[in-house]
Parts: structure tokens; sequence; C-alpha cells
RNA sequence: GGCCCCAUCGUCUAACGGUGAGGACACAGGAUUUUCAUUCCUGAAAUAGGGGUUCGAUUCCCCUUGGGGUCACCA
């Protein structure tokens, strides 16, 4: 906790939309909301587009509404408002001129006309030799006069920031004191030309105008650190403090890629995915709360404990696996205790429409509204993700054929096995449809199974009724059913089994 | 390759310099059960290696090894 500073916090995620919503960048911004939430701070959304080719206006929007479905509301951005804005960098070039323009007059940086080829060709010169790629330019010690003139002649140039040659430390919130050599970072480019800034530019030009406190990114990002440093002190602006999170790494250890599977926060929204277990999830990518006792399932939290838990300074340094069970396991818990006729709700809007769809195609009769709320909470511990759900109990809508002999339990035989299943129907012709439930045929049918054996009894029923091998218990699938279905059921199975050989 | 960062069970991680190195996920076995799932119990599983400092090192320092990041007129 930042405690002493008269300063309001003030954090940001930053991203380029450049099409989707990584979950790097999601994690990322969560921490930064944690952080703003338990500091009485300010979350700031901007959109950094100073790359025309890259970035697309459309591609902003996964990116605000991942967030919203994450619950992390942004309290500034664009199409948000607040007093610093515009929160897009592609509507803010004439304040990014100014200071090229000032920096170019005050001599920290200059123009370059070295084209691409001899840049690149110096950098691979230099690796091979096994240095450190820096590029120093010709041009650096060019009169004002000379640049000008060969810029107004036309010749191509970028602008490069005149890198200060000494060592340059910083404080990081997660990774504490870290230092590099000015001399091998090189003079970067900072600008295409007066009024295109590059991302170093615009970043920390933001930042400082933003009045950012604290830039809470990836690790990726620690190498740009001192560049924006050296940048925003030649602008005679006061760096934010930096902490550098642990990258997200997939189960080989390498960054997370669309080889891995999903990488994008829609992808798991699509796949069922609830917006409170992916928080969590991702809030524990790098960070552990602090463990008092022994107790278990510390580790589900609510959004509440999880910002009154969060300490920037608890944040692991080693990058940090993607696990795929875990979060399974996560969304489990946090499905359960979802109301169940919300949860019926999600699912057929977004999970099961083109299952229903086709089923309605092939004439299937739609279960009554007590039949899909029992089976929505049936579905509720058998799923990790709410698209499994129509694996999980498509029996219920449509029986599969199946193999007749597989009606018969373990060493039993076709005629038990028919015997029982017609002895079961005839209690289930004496039970009236409004009394078809799980309680009374229970108590109707253990009788039964307790005297013929409950495997005999049980394994067929069940069989009959789903038709697969594993599925909830006969009492259940009867419950959801009811007494036609349930009964239609039996008649095929008992003459599949008679048919059978 | 240079520079930077990092290193506890398979994974996420806990442990004022003093613990039988703890928990969770996953895994295995068992109990319950007609099956699956659930639930409960149990188990296996780690301080990368080598040097220091210290009465004592997972913890502090150094080296080695390993991993990752980064070296654009992308962000």
């Amino acid at each position: 906790m930042i405690k002493d500073s008269k300063k309001q916090v003030r954090v940001r995620i930053a991203p380029s939309p450049t099409g989707y919503f990584h979950v790097g960048t999601a994690r990322a911004a969560l921490f930064n909301y944690l952080f703003a939430k338990q500091n009485n701070g300010v979350f700031i959304f901007r959109i950094e587009d100073t790359d025309e080719v890259r970035s697309k206006k459309e591609y902003e929007k996964p990116i605000l509404e991942g967030l919203r479905w994450l619950g992390i509301e942004p309290d500034e951005g664009p199409d948000i408002g607040g007093e610093f804005g515009p929160y897009r960098q592609s509507e803010r070039a004439d304040i990014y001129k100014t200071y090229v323009q000032k920096l170019l007059d005050e001599n920290k940086a200059y123009y370059c006309f070295a084209s691409k080829e001899e840049v690149e060709a110096r950098r691979e010169a230099m690796l091979a030799d096994g240095q450190t790629p820096v590029f120093i330019s010709p041009y650096k010690d060019l009169s004002k006069e000379e640049a000008l003139a060969k810029v107004a002649a036309g010749e191509a140039h970028v602008i490069r920031f005149k890198m200060p040659e000494g060592e340059i430390k910083f404080k990081d919130l997660v990774r504490g004191e870290i230092s590099f050599d000015g001399k091998l970072i090189g003079d970067f480019v900072i600008a295409r030309d007066v009024d295109k800034p590059l991302f170093h530019l615009s970043s920390v030009l933001d930042d400082a105008l933003m009045k950012i406190t604290h830039a809470i990114r990836g690790e990726d990002l620690l190498s740009n650190t001192p560049r924006q440093i050296a940048l925003a002190k030649a602008m005679n602006f006061e760096p934010p403090e930096y902490g550098h999170l642990p990258l997200i790494l997939d189960p080989k250890g390498g960054k997370l890629s669309k080889r891995f599977g999903a990488t994008t926060l829609e992808e798991y929204k699509e796949q069922g995915y609830l917006p409170e277990a992916m928080f969590n999830f991702l809030s524990l990518l790098g960070w552990h709360p602090k463990e008092t006792g022994s107790s278990q399932n510390l580790e589900k939290m609510s959004r509440e404990e999880i910002i009154e838990e969060f300490d920037i300074a608890r944040v692991q340094k080693g990058g940090a696996v993607w696990s795929s069970e875990k979060l399974d396991w996560l969304n489990n818990l946090y499905i359960r205790e979802m109301d169940t006729e919300e949860l019926l709700k999600l699912l057929k809007k977004d999970f099961i429409k083109d299952d229903l769809e086709r089923l309605s195609v092939q004439g299937v009769p739609m279960p009554s509204q007590r039949s899909w709320l029992k089976m929505v909470e049936l579905s509720k511990e058998r799923m990790n993700k709410l698209s499994d759900f129509f694996a999980e109990l498509h029996f219920f809508f449509k029986l599969a054929s199946y193999e007749a002999n597989d009606l018969i339990w373990k060493n039993s035989d076709k005629e038990r096995t028919i015997e029982n299943l017609q002895s079961v129907e005839q209690i289930l012709e004496g039970t009236s449809p409004d009394n078809f439930e799980l309680k009374v045929l229970e108590e109707k049918i253990m009788p039964l199974a307790e005297e013929k054996g409950r495997g005999d009894v049980l394994w067929p029923l069940r069989f009959a009724l789903s038709g697969q091998k594993a599925s909830p218990s006969p009492f259940e699938l009867l419950d959801v059913l009811g007494k036609q279905e349930s009964l239609l059921r039996l008649d095929l199975a008992i003459s599949n089994l008679a048919a059978s050989s």
C-alpha cells in the first residue's frame, strides 16, 4: 500500500487495439484495477493507436467490453470521459507534435536520415560480432540548418532521441532496484516525423500528462523502462513508478500463444467461463493472498476479498503458467453458486441455442420449465464451463440409439433385465403424473431394487432412460423426463432387448 | 550473442535466518454409490547445483546451470 503520497494514485491500462483482448492484457488491467481500488485511486483506460496500420477503431470494442465483462470499469477513458482526455492517442496529435518539436529545438532529439536497411545491416553486424546492437547515427551532430535543408529537400527521415549515456536506475514495484546502462540502449526513434509520434513518445507523454503515478505492466516492457524514464526526464516530467508483472506462460514454459489454445478473453467467455471465475483466476496468476491458517478454499475469493487482500509487493517475480485445470475448478465453483433460473437463462441465450434449434428442426419437444430447472440443477456439479451443458445432458432431450446388451447389468441376463424393467414400468404406471418426482419414485422403486438386486434393477432403468453408461441417477432422470417420456423409453428398451440376440 | 529479469512439489504458491518445508489445483488409492459426477478420508510429490556468511540458510552474498524477456521507422 502506498501511504504517504499526497498524490492521488492514478494507474492505467493502455492497450493498442489490434483485434482482440489477450488474457495477459486482461491480467495487467486487473492488477492495475486492484491497485487503484485498494489505494482509492483512479483506473484509466487509454487507447494506444499511433500505429495507423495496425489499429482499427472497431478493435477497441472487444477490449472495453472485456473489461466490463470482468467487472473492471474504467474511471476515465474514451467514450467515458475524464479531465485528461482525449484518451485515444490518435486524437492527441497536436500534443505530441508540440513536444517532438520542443525536443528537436532543445537539441535532445535529431533528424536521422539513415535508411531502414542501413540500420538493419548495422544491427545484424553487431549481433554477429557479439555486441549489443546499438545504432549510432551519423546524423546525430548534423547542424540544424543542414538537417532542415535535407528535410525540406524531401529526404526520408525519422526523429531519434539522444539517449543519455549514464546508468539508469529505478525501483520496480515488484522487483526492487533495477539498473540499465544507457550506453547500451542507443538513440531510439521517437517519431517518424514531427507529427508522427511513435509508442515511446506518446506513451511517456500521456503517462505524464494524464498524471499516471504508477505504471504496472507486463515484464516484456521492462527493458523499455530506461528509455521511457530518460524520455520523461528530457521533457521535464517526473516518471511514474514502474511495476513489472511476471509473464503468463503456457504449460511448456513459453509465451502464451495461439498454439496453446484460447488466449483471448472472448474465447473464454464464449466457452462459458464466468467473469467472477476469470477475475479470481487471473488475480491468482502471479499473486497469492497471504495464508494465515491452513484453511481450505482460500483461493476462491470474492471480488471484494481480492481487492482487500491484494498487495503489489506480494506479486511474484517469476512467470506464471496458465493452468486450465485450476480455471475449470474455480469456474465450476462459481457455476454451482449461480442462481438456477439465471443460469438457465444464460445457457439458453448463449450456449445451447444451436442445439435447441437443431432439436426443434427434428421435432423434438422441449422440456417443461420444471424439467429445465432440474436439468440445470443437475448440470451444476458436472460442468466446468457452460458449453459443457449439452454434452453432459443431451440425452434428456433426445435418446441416442444404443447397444441393447448394454442394458444388462454385469453378470445378469436378458430375461431378468426385461422382467425388472417391466416391474418398474408397472410401478411407474401406477404413479400419477403429478406425483412423478424423485422422492416418491425412490420410495416406490427402491424396495424392488433391494429385492431383485440394486444393480439388476437400477442399472437397466438408468441405462434405458439415458442410453448412457454414465449419467445422473435413475431417479433424477425419471424426475426430469416425466411419466410419459420415461415409459416410452422403457418400452423401447424392452423391445430392444427382446429383439436382440 | 549483448543487456535485463527470474528460480520451493507436475502447476499456482506459503514459510520475522530456527517448520516434520504448509496449502490449493491436478494425480493415485480408499469409503459412499447401479454408473458418472459429487462428498469424505488417505497418499505420493519440491527448496536446481556448488561455494561462502552464520551457532543455524528455502530465506543473505557469489559463481555455475537452467528458464524467460528484450534488442523495430510495433505496441
